[in-house]
DNA sequence: CGATTGCTTGATACCTCTCAACCCAGGTGG
DNA sequence: CCACCTGGGTTGAGAGGTATCAAGCAATCG
């Protein structure tokens, strides 16, 4: 299932171990590219599905940027309890903290690939460059900005307002703007609207009986009625 | 009630107007302070308890940094249900956005004075002043991490657990380690817990019963055993 | 194949919401 | 001074939404 990752789940029993060690390889980020990005001067990483990449409380040394696949980001309570704050997609940036350690896990939503920069390197090259620090400031107001939303979601809407604010939010990074295709498990969907996998698949299974979407296969969902998800969004 | 204040609410039937009307006289922040914080050369406006800060959807030409009293930034869905984001207390920022309009409102939870700085303006000297970007970079990285704790507590905490966290969080802030007083109303901290007023009512009766706090009015809190709120704690 | 994993569905429990009454302090006006 | 009103807070009864527990199903894998 991972064979054309570096990092698989059967040579390298420990990903986060091996990124550990490819760690300490890692060029300094030196280079600023033409577009206004980071170039990718950082080492390339995979990770097999449902591998950690880095845990809360983990010295930060590292941030990354997503090159395919899907990584969530998430916290924990003391009994197991979980909520993930954000899932990153091609291009995202994640990990970049403030502070000398993580604040929340990383972990493998699929089988992904990330490239990583050292951060040290870079906080001293935004110092002198302004288009990066002003792409990390806006990384940074970004996550504020979603995580606000997310809180008015979690704080505020029911189990079917959740899901459907969740469909239209996948549906936004769809190339088919018909049908998405989930990278993430119901337990996923779950711990990110703060409900429980019972509640996510009764909640598409009503929207299906409903006539808003159709579920071809549990990771596959087309879209009916877009205007009644819509509707069900503020 | 709020004599003392250069807004009040008799004086001035909307204040956000009269603030309004500030925003045009308001000198352009120039200076950067000795101290690593932004110098007090904004203007200072005034608050009447309950009174709009800005608006959602406003144009954010300016943000605000707290000198006395409570603020609080809150969203609200179509039907009137809201959620507060954050308290902000003396020395807090707020209303800082990467776009053209606030995300957010900010109204005045107590009577407040706050300090309005021009965004503009700041954005220029910020590019030449690393301290100040900097500075601006932490207001960023704090509230998305604010955010995301709080999206843990909405999420995956229960009313108990909600509140206990709620009291921590404002023991934090308090001058007597012993007891707060709160400058909330039980809406406020419902519309910040994402419960009702009647739970968190119901749930600061419970804490009582179980001698873990006392109320010697709604409004003032005195712990008895800490150690059993940080239990509630994660 | 049998075992496992992810998902769905059903029955029931429970936590929080809703609706309502009531209390209390503070302010107002006769 | 007291009756009245108002707004914020508390408490109770009942409803409802979501969680929990459990069973069953389909696809995948060894």
């Amino acid at each position: 299932m991972s064979t054309q990752f570096a990092v698989s789940s059967e040579r390298a029993p420990s990903p986060a171990i091996a990124a550990r060690g490819a760690w300490n390889a890692l060029p300094t980020v030196g280079r600023y590219g033409p577009e206004g990005e980071l170039s990718a001067t950082g080492a390339v990483l995979s990770f097999a599905h449902d591998r950690e990449i880095y845990g809360e409380g983990d010295e930060a040394e590292l941030f990354f940027k997503v090159v395919s696949g899907v990584v969530r980001t998430c916290k924990f309570l003391s009994d197991g309890r979980r909520q993930i704050e954000a899932f990153h997609v091609a291009g995202d940036l994640f990990g970049f903290e403030a502070v000398e350690d993580y604040r929340l896990s990383a972990e493998a939503v699929s089988d992904c690939t990330v490239i990583a920069y050292r951060r040290k390197g870079v906080e001293r090259l935004a110092a002198e460059n302004e288009a990066l620090s002003r792409q990390l400031f806006a990384y940074a107001m970004r996550g504020m900005t979603r995580a606000q939303d997310h809180s008015l979601l979690l704080g505020r809407k029911s189990a079917l307002e959740k899901v459907a604010a969740f469909l239209l939010e996948c549906a936004e990074h769809s190339s088919d703007i018909r049908s998405i295709s989930l990278a993430m498990s119901r337990q996923d969907i779950a711990d990110y609207l703060g409900l429980t996998i019972e509640t996510v698949s009764r909640t598409l299974s009503q929207l299906e009986r409903d006539g808003v979407i159709a579920l071809p296969s549990a990771r596959e969902i087309r879209f009916r009625n877009p205007t009644a998800l819509r509707d069900l969004n503020d």
